[in-house]
DNA sequence: CTGGGGACGGGGCCC
DNA sequence: CGGGCCCCGTCCCCA
């Protein structure tokens, strides 16, 4: 996914907008950013109040062989799965809604609902919808009303007008809704985030400020993932392996450019 | 071409 | 419910 720099709606951005990013860091007083009244930057002094306590998974006492984190084994093979969480089972608070808008479908279903309930040849309904409780004589009938009305609406229900996405929760929804709105502008280069730990790590880069450092060289990182990704070079046994040669690679991206390189080509 | 660093996006969890 | 943080992941660039 190209990165974003989506930022136009910000009216007091103007031609630093488009600017590059400084491509030497530059010291910029912390101090700097208190003297703007707009209360879109975090304070540097918050920045990062907690110390950075190392990375447990490098232990002198474990080097390069403790367990990864999350339970990760070095040689485990594949990591999971990119999709890491399936939709959650559908809520039962959705279900009020679904009385009043009907689907073609729906309605054909209710017109043969309702050539069925004659009182003198059908016996009561059996098969009911847990989730508006709605009752059909058959269970295909129940299946399809559930398919294609009631589990679809109530899957995700808080769609996003800024684009196609839906949610499940409000939460959620409005949490993606930043990745349009960006609220979170830099005041140096008028780069706009949709979250402030991502303004915070974007300023880290115009400050140089590196709170993570490697337990093991004298390397440190702005960003905790960087550090993460580092600390996989200083292991004999990567987490990402190749299931066909079983070469370890530090990066998901690397595991990808070695198999698309040729050496699974062999499905 | 490969490996590594820099920057960043987004979902989930916790408080 | 919202903010902060963590983790996983991607993309780009460079040596």
């Amino acid at each position: 996914m190209p990165s974003s720099f989506v930022v136009g709606f910000h009216r007091f951005l103007s031609a630093s907008l488009f600017l590059p990013l400084l491509s030497s860091p530059v010291i910029v007083s912390p101090y700097l950013y208190e003297s703007y009244p707009m209360p879109v930057i975090p304070q540097p002094e918050i920045l990062s109040s907690r110390a950075y306590s190392p990375i447990a998974v490098w232990t002198s006492a474990a080097p390069f062989h403790a367990p990864l984190p999350n339970g990760l084994s070095p040689l485990s093979g594949y990591p999971p799965p990119l999709g890491r969480v399936s939709p959650p089972p559908p809520s039962d608070t959705s279900s009020k809604d679904h009385s009043g808008s009907e689907s073609p479908v729906s309605d054909e279903e209710e017109r043969l609902q309702s050539k069925l309930s004659d009182p003198h040849a059908i016996e009561a309904e059996k098969f009911q919808c847990n989730l508006c409780s709605k009752t059909y004589s058959t269970f295909s009938g129940l299946g399809k009303h559930k398919q294609l009305h009631c589990d679809a609406q109530s899957r995700k229900s808080f769609s996003c007008k800024y684009c196609d996405k839906e949610y499940v929760s409000l939460g959620a929804l409005k949490m993606h809704i930043r990745t349009h709105t960006l609220p979170c502008v830099c005041k140096i280069c008028g780069k706009a985030f949709s979250r402030p730990w991502l303004l915070q790590g974007h300023i880290r880069t115009h400050t140089g400020e590196k709170p993570f450092s490697c337990p093991h060289c004298s390397r440190a990182f702005a960003d905790r993932s960087n550090l993460r990704a580092h600390l996989q070079t200083h292991s004999d046994v990567k987490k990402y392996q190749c299931k066909n040669c079983s070469k370890t690679f530090s990066r998901m991206s690397l595991l990808h450019k070695h198999e698309e390189s040729g050496c699974c080509v062999a499905h």
